[in-house]
RNA sequence: GCCGGAGUGGCGGAACUGGCAGACGCACCAGACUCAAAAUCUGGCGGGGGCAACCUCGUGUGGGUUCGAGUCCCACCUCCGGCACCA
C-alpha cells in the first residue's frame, strides 16, 4: 500500500539496549527452543501451501491482508495486528476443512525508494530488495501461515507486465452508457467512429487539464493526494499539463450502488459515498450575450430567486465576456486567484471575494437580466464551473451578496415562517407558477418546465473526478504507450512488460516529462515513435494484486479463468475476497480504485464477480505506551523484533489480539505483553513438563469428569463463536478461564487437553505445535479437525435466576430449567436478603423471565 | 461548519435480542515458597458506611420510557476520525 515517504531506507531493526538480558529463571517457557523449529517445519512440509490443484468441492476462504510497502524502517507493531487476525482465521478455517488462500506480497514501487536513490545514488531496486528481505524475515518470524510460494512483488517484471496489460484493457475500452458497462472500443470502430471520437471516450485518456504539479517533488499528484504531500511540507501548484486520466467517473453510479451488497463497515461505505458525492438536480441554461451558459443546481425550485451568477475565475469564457471597463479588475483578480494555494482559497475563506465582469445573463424563467460575477468560491472542477446565485436560500451566496450589496430575494417560506438564508424544504413563494408548492414538488415542476422549453434538464452530478493516473517518477510502471505524429498508440501485448531503463541519476529533471526523459535511447522506439515517459502511480500495483495471488506465475493470463472462478466466485457473493483486513487510511482511495479496475475487468469479461472484496474489516491504530501516535520523534515506537526477542512470537501475536477489539484504537503496554506471556507459560505447564522433555505429571489417560467436559466444551463454544465474530480478545479470555479452571485439577485427561491445545493453536501456533508433538502426535496440528462443542455438556437442568425486589437485585436462585413462576418465587423467599425485603409487604406483581430474572414488586 | 465513531474501576477492556455492571488481563495489597530476591502458587482488589451478614451510591452530564437502562428515546458536554465553499 502506498505510504507516506520516510527518509532512510536501510533496515534499522536492532534490539534496544538491555532487551536481551534474562534475569533470574525463565518466566515460563522457553519459546526460543521451538519457535524457529516449527517455522522451519511448516516451510519444509509446505504445511500452508495452497496447491494449484485442489478439491473444489470444499468451501473456499480467501483471506487477504493489505500488503505492505516495504519501507526501510522495517515492520512496526501495527502490521502484525491485522496480519495476526487474518492468520488466526486462516488457520481456523483450514482446520474446519476450508481451502484457504492466505497470501502475502510487496507493494514495492513508490517514492521513498526513489528519494533514497536520489540522496545516495543507490538504485531503487537494490533498496527495495533489501527492504523486502527484512520484511519477509520479520513476518516469517511471526509464524504466519502464508503460502510463500505465492509471494508477489509489484516491481517484478512478471507482475509489471500484467499491470500494463490491464492499462491496455482500459485504453482499449470505453464506457457504454446504454449498457451501463465498459466495452471494447472495437465496437466503436465497427460503428465507424473516427480516431478522435474514440480517443475522447477511452477509459484511459489524455487530458490537458490543469493538474497539481509539485516542483520540489518533480511530479504531478492526484487531487486526493495533494493535502497529504502538502502536509509534508512540499509545494503544490496548479499547472496545465498533458496527463493520462482514468475515467472512473463513468462508474460512479455503480461504485455507489454496489456498496449495498458488501459487508463493509457502514462508516467506510459512507466515506466512499461522500467521496463519490452524488447530487440530484437540474442543469439550467442562461443566455449570456448570445452564449448558452449552463449551470448545475440542486434547487431548481429557487430559480426565481437567482439575483446574480458566478463563474469560477478559471472559467474559459471569462476572457470573452468581460466588459472592457472591467478588464483590468478581472485580470487582477484572476491573477490573484491563480497565485493562491488551495489552502488559502479553501480554509482561510472567511471573507468572500469576487469581481463583476460587466456582463449580464438572462434568467430563463422570468427574463430578468442579472449580473455575472467571478468569484473563487465557485470551483472550476465541479459541475459546469458556473452557478446561479440564490442568496435568499444558500448560505454562501448570501454571504457573497451581503459583502457586495447584491439583492436578496426570498422564494422559499420555511415551515415556521419566511426566513432569509433558509436552505431546507419549505414552500415556494414569489415564484410565479411554483407559488404554494412544497419544495420537492416545486423542484419537479421547475425541472419539467425547463425541459419542456429546452432551457434545462434533469441532471445527476458527482463530486468524484476522473483519476489522474500519470506521475513523473522513475520507480513506477512505465506506460505501454508510444507517441507518433502527435498521437498516442498502444504497444502490442507481446512487447510487455515495458521496464524502466537503467538510470544513474534519479533527480527530478524539472522537465514535466519526468526522470525518464533522461533515457534518450530508451525513449527512441523507432525513427518516428517515442515512448511515453510518464509512469503509473503507486496505486496501480495495489489495484489488482489480490487477483495475481490466485495464479501468481501464470505467463499466459493475469489469472487463469478456472482458478479465478473458484477463488473469487465460489462464495456466491458480489465480492470475491471473503475477508480483507487493513487500515482505515485506505478507506477511500485504494478501495475505490481497486473496485473501479475490478468492475472494468469484469465488464470486459476477465472476472467473475462485480466486486473485489466482500467483507472488509479495518484494524485500529496501535498507539505508543504514552497514548500518543507512535513516531520516531516521540521515541515511543515499539519494535516487533524486540518483543519477539524477549517474549517470543506467540506472545506478540497473542498480545496484539488481547489488547482489545480489532477495530479499535488502543495503546501498547509492555506489561500487557508480560501478562499474556505469563498465560502462555501457564498453558505450557498445564500440559508440558516444567523443565525438559515430556508432559506434566498430572496429564493422564483417565476418562474426564463431567465437570471437566463442561469446562472444555464451554471453552470450545466460546472460542469458536468469538473467532467467527473476530472477537479475538474475548476468545483469549476464554482460553485463560479454561487454564485457570484446569490448573488445579489433580488429573488432567488428554481427552480434555488435546482439544484445548487445538483451541489455542490459531493464536499461539508454535506453542500449540510443540505441545501437540509432546502429546504424541507425529503430524502438524494445522490439519487436525477443529473441536466441536457438544450441547450435552453445555445444557444444564438448572438455571441461575437473579432475584430483584422492586427492581433492585437482592440475590440469585438456582431453579430447574422449566420451573414456573410460583416455584421461582418460593425459592426466592428462601434468600434471607429477599425475605427481609418482603417482610410485612404484599407482592403486587411478579415479573418472571425464565432463566434470567425474577422481579417482585411489593408495596 | 457538516458527516461518522467513542466516553464503563488506577489502566487495557467484558457484559447475547433491555435482565446479578466490572469477565479476562495489568497494576496494587496480603500470604505461601526462599537466607533473601526473582520466578511460581493462593487470596483480596469501584466509591462510601458497618465487627459482620449486609446497606448505599455508581457506566460523560441532565431529563425521559420501563417492573428493570451501560444497553432504548430527547437535549447537551468531551475526545477521536473523515470531509471541508461540491452550488
Amino acid at each position: 500500500m502506498p505510504r507516506r515517504p520516510k527518509t532512510g531506507t536501510t533496515a534499522g531493526s536492532g534490539a534496544g539496549p538491555g532487551h536481551h538480558r534474562w534475569t533470574g529463571t525463565m518466566a515460563g517457557y522457553d519459546f526460543s527452543a521451538f519457535e524457529a523449529k516449527w517455522q522451519a517445519y511448516w516451510a519444509e512440509h509446505g504445511t500452508f501451501r495452497t496447491p494449484a490443484e485442489i478439491d473444489r468441492s470444499r468451501p473456499k476462504f480467501y483471506v487477504l491482508d493489505m500488503f505492505p510497502y516495504p519501507s526501510g524502517a522495517g515492520l512496526h507493531v501495527g502490521h502484525p495486528e491485522g496480519y495476526t487476525a487474518t492468520d488466526i482465521l486462516a488457520r481456523y478455517k483450514k482446520m474446519r476443512g476450508f481451502n484457504v488462500l492466505h497470501p502475502m506480497g510487496w507493494d514495492a514501487f513508490g517514492l521513498p525508494a526513489e528519494q533514497y536513490a536520489i540522496k545516495t545514488g543507490q538504485h531503487p531496486r537494490a533498496t527495495t530488495e533489501a527492504n523486502v528481505a527484512t520484511f519477509r524475515r520479520q513476518l516469517q518470524a511471526l509464524g504466519f501461515a502464508y503460502d510463500w510460494d505465492r509471494e508477489i512483488n509489484t516491481t517484478d517484471p512478471g507482475y509489471v507486465r500484467w499491470t500494463q496489460w490491464i492499462f491496455l484493457q482500459l485504453y482499449h475500452a470505453w464506457f457504454d452508457p446504454e449498457a451501463n458497462r465498459a466495452r471494447p472500443v472495437s465496437v466503436l470502430e465497427e460503428r465507424g467512429w473516427t480516431r478522435d471520437q474514440i480517443d475522447a471516450v477511452r477509459l484511459a485518456y489524455v487530458s490537458e487539464a490543469p493538474v497539481n504539479w509539485s516542483p520540489d517533488l518533480g511530479t504531478v499528484l492526484a487531487n486526493e493526494e495533494v493535502e497529504e504531500w502538502r502536509a509534508k511540507g512540499h509545494t503544490v501548484e496548479r499547472r496545465p499539463l498533458r496527463q493520462w486520466m482514468l475515467r472512473i467517473t463513468a462508474f460512479a453510479q455503480r461504485l455507489l450502488d454496489d456498496l449495498d451488497g458488501l459487508d463493509w463497515p457502514e462508516s467506510i461505505k459512507l466515506l466512499q459515498k461522500n467521496w463519490i458525492g452524488r447530487s440530484e438536480g437540474a442543469e439550467v441554461v442562461f443566455d449570456l450575450g448570445g452564449r448558452e451558459l449552463t449551470v448545475f443546481t440542486t434547487r431548481p425550485d429557487t430559480l426565481f430567486g437567482a439575483t446574480y451568477m458566478v463563474l469560477a475565475p478559471e472559467h474559459p469564457w471569462v476572457e470573452e465576456i468581460t466588459a472592457p471597463e472591467q478588464r483590468a479588475t478581472v485580470d487582477a483578480y484572476r491573477r490573484a486567484c491563480a497565485a493562491k494555494t488551495d489552502l488559502e482559497r479553501g480554509d482561510l475563506n472567511k471573507e468572500k471575494t469576487g469581481v463583476f465582469t460587466g456582463a449580464t445573463a438572462v434568467n430563463p424563467v422570468n427574463g430578468e437580466a442579472i449580473p455575472v460575477w467571478i468569484a473563487d468560491y465557485v470551483m472550476m472542477g465541479y459541475g459546469t464551473g458556473a452557478i446561479m446565485a440564490v442568496p435568499g436560500h444558500d448560505t454562501r451566496d448570501l454571504e457573497f451578496a451581503r459583502t457586495f450589496g447584491l439583492p436578496v430575494r426570498l422564494v422559499v417560506r420555511a415551515p415556521d415562517g419566511e426566513s432569509e438564508g433558509f436552505t431546507g424544504d419549505g414552500t415556494s413563494v414569489n415564484s410565479g407558477f411554483l407559488d404554494g408548492q412544497p419544495t420537492p414538488q416545486a423542484k419537479e415542476a421547475m425541472t419539467q418546465w425547463l425541459e419542456a422549453r429546452g432551457k434545462g434538464r434533469r441532471k445527476v452530478q458527482f463530486k468524484l473526478r476522473d483519476w489522474l493516473f500519470s506521475r513523473q517518477r522513475y520507480w513506477g510502471e512505465p506506460f505501454p504507450i508510444l507517441w507518433e505524429d502527435g498521437r498516442h498508440r498502444a504497444l502490442p501485448e507481446s512487447e510487455l512488460p515495458v521496464l524502466p531503463p537503467d538510470l544513474e541519476d534519479f533527480r527530478p529533471t524539472g522537465d514535466p516529462r519526468g526522470p525518464l526523459a533522461r533515457a534518450e535511447d530508451w525513449i527512441r522506439y523507432s525513427d518516428t515513435a517515442r515512448r511515453e515517459t510518464n509512469t503509473m502511480p503507486q496505486w496501480a500495483g495495489s489495484c489488482w494484486y489480490y487477483l495475481r495471488y490466485i495464479d501468481p506465475r501464470n505467463e499466459e493470463r493475469l489469472v487463469s479463468k478456472e482458478a479465478e472462478a473458484y477463488w473469487m466466485g465460489a462464495s456466491g457473493t458480489p465480492g470475491g475476497v471473503d475477508l480483507y483486513v487493513g487500515g482505515t487510511e485506505h478507506a477511500v482511495l485504494h478501495l475505490l480504485y481497486a473496485r473501479f479496475w475490478h468492475k472494468a475487468l469484469y465488464d470486459l469479461g476477465h472476472l467473475s464477480t462485480p466486486e473485489p472484496f466482500q467483507r472488509l474489516v479495518n484494524q485500529g491504530l496501535i498507539l505508543g505506551e504514552d497514548g500518543r501516535k507512535m513516531s520516531k520523534s516521540l521515541g515511543n515506537v515499539i519494535n516487533p523484533d524486540d518483543v519477539i526477542h524477549r517474549y517470543g512470537a506467540d506472545a506478540l501475536r497473542l498480545y496484539e489480539m488481547f489488547m482489545g477489539p480489532l477495530e479499535q484504537v488502543k495503546p501498547w503496554s509492555m506489561r500487557g505483553v508480560e501478562g499474556v506471556y505469563r498465560f502462555l507459560g501457564r498453558f505450557w505447564r498445564l500440559v508440558g513438563h516444567d523443565e525438559g522433555e515430556g508432559l506434566a505429571a498430572e496429564v493422564s489417560d483417565a476418562a474426564p469428569t463431567d465437570e471437566q467436559m463442561r469446562t472444555l466444551h464451554a471453552a470450545i463454544r466460546k472460542v469458536t463463536d468469538d473467532i467467527e465474530g473476530m472477537r479475538f480478545n474475548t476468545a483469549i479470555s476464554a482460553l485463560m478461564e479454561f487454564v485457570n479452571a484446569a490448573t488445579p485439577w489433580p488429573s488432567r485427561p488428554r481427552a480434555v487437553l488435546e482439544p484445548a491445545v487445538l483451541l489455542l493453536s490459531p493464536f499461539a501456533p508454535h506453542l500449540a505445535e510443540e505441545l501437540w508433538e509432546r502429546l504424541g502426535h507425529g503430524e502438524s496440528l494445522a490439519t487436525a479437525p477443529w473441536p466441536e462443542a457438544e450441547d450435552r455438556w453445555l445444557a444444564s437442568d438448572t438455571v441461575e435466576v437473579a432475584v430483584q425486589v422492586n427492581g433492585k437485585t437482592r440475590g440469585a436462585v438456582s431453579v430447574p430449567k422449566d420451573a414456573d413462576a410460583a416455584a421461582a418465587v418460593a425459592a426466592a423467599r428462601e434468600i434471607p436478603a429477599v425475605a427481609r425485603q418482603l417482610e410485612g409487604k404484599a407482592i403486587r406483581k411478579e415479573i418472571y423471565v425464565p432463566g434470567r430474572i425474577l422481579n417482585l414488586i411489593v408495596k
